[in-house]
DNA sequence: CTTTATACATACCAACCGGTCGGTTATGCT
DNA sequence: AGCATAACCGACCGGTTGGTATGTATAAAG
């Protein structure tokens, strides 16, 4: 027909945009409509409701989007210096739009995750594929880490300062400030490493 | 008259819980209207607008609640351990409301921030209040600290970590997780101290 | 060519939003 | 007592929201 999964993905890639920019709360269908160019019947053709469609951008346009960002810096041959690389572009390579929008998952996760259930799962299932991703990399190279380190531990404290830095410079919209905690957060990478 | 200051400081205590619960955009007048018991011409009696009743409720009621709560810990003998307590404190005292909402004025600024400058400039005042209670006041035990200390890069890392677990802890609505992060945040800290 | 299901469009709805405004009540001042 | 004004009320406004019911165009199947 009118080609429907193109329609579909349409809808999702700017949805994700504008959830992105506004949250999802703040974000009106009829916006969606107009850059879409399409009518409501349209958007609610192919999901049933406003949060199916929010859901439907978690799982097919952050997720994929989020892990892809932190799987190339863990995978590589040493994970620690992937992470401090990764750091460090995401710092310096980081938009005037990606400081005011910050990470739109965590973004969401805030907003929604207190308020409906379905958010909220899909919310922590991210957080648990990205734990893992994280922490099972770093146990990969445990022999030159030091001994008494539990790695989920580790990366639920990594994820949490990427995000909170994350928080902090959208509120201040101030660059640097993310960048010197990126610093700081390397600094705190390499000394998981053995030192002697 | 009938204690207009009163009233005033009803709807802002009212709003602020909302606010909390529900984030600005999607807290409605109505409710607060309803829960104070008073009509929408007392509201705009006190208030211009909504947008205005918001930076009330951050400036006179979340700012001092959030100074509050990290000044003792940063301003006693050791803030090293004062902050290890508060840390740990938070960890275990949260409520489970606590963890579903988070800290409202980081979901504030995640929220507000990028829409109206207005939010933006009173967290950024916030944030850099905040990071001067704490840098400073470890600048003061300098001489029990490591030599190549940024104090406010530190401080700003203690923030994102705090803001950052505090929201993964929301999302995933897990206590232990929380604690966790925390856990690791103390052993940071303590990094700080000379060891020999 | 007809049938049938999909893929949209249009028109419309009730509910709710923030905000306004003319009126009313209570209070302090003189 | 009388007046001015602060404090408050509540009906109402235009606009927008998410959501729906119904109609129509398209395209593949028989």
């Amino acid at each position: 027909m009118r080609d429907s999964e193109q329609t579909r993905q349409l809808i999702l890639a700017v949805s994700g945009e504008e959830i992105r920019k506004n949250g999802f709360q703040a974000t009106s269908l009829s916006i969606i409509l107009d850059r879409c160019k399409i009518s409501k019947g349209a958007l609610y053709h192919h999901f049933t409701n406003k949060h199916e469609l929010g859901y439907a951008v978690i799982e097919e346009i952050f997720t994929p989007m989020f892990l892809a960002s932190w799987e190339p810096a863990v995978t590589q041959a040493d994970p620690i210096q992937g992470l401090c690389d990764f750091f460090h572009n995401a710092a310096n390579d980081m938009s005037c739009e990606d400081v005011v929008c910050g990470c739109p998952l965590n973004n969401l996760c805030l907003e929604m995750a207190s308020v409906d259930e379905g958010f909220r799962l899909r919310t922590l299932m991210m957080q648990q594929k990205l734990n893992t991703l994280i922490s099972e990399n770093l146990r990969r190279v445990s022999d030159q880490l030091r001994n008494n380190i539990d790695y989920s531990q580790v990366a639920y404290f990594i994820v949490s300062v990427f995000n909170g830095s994350t928080s902090l410079s959208k509120g201040t919209q101030d660059k640097a400030l993310f960048q010197s905690v990126m610093a700081e957060l390397c600094h705190y990478i390499q000394s998981l490493k053995l030192s002697d």
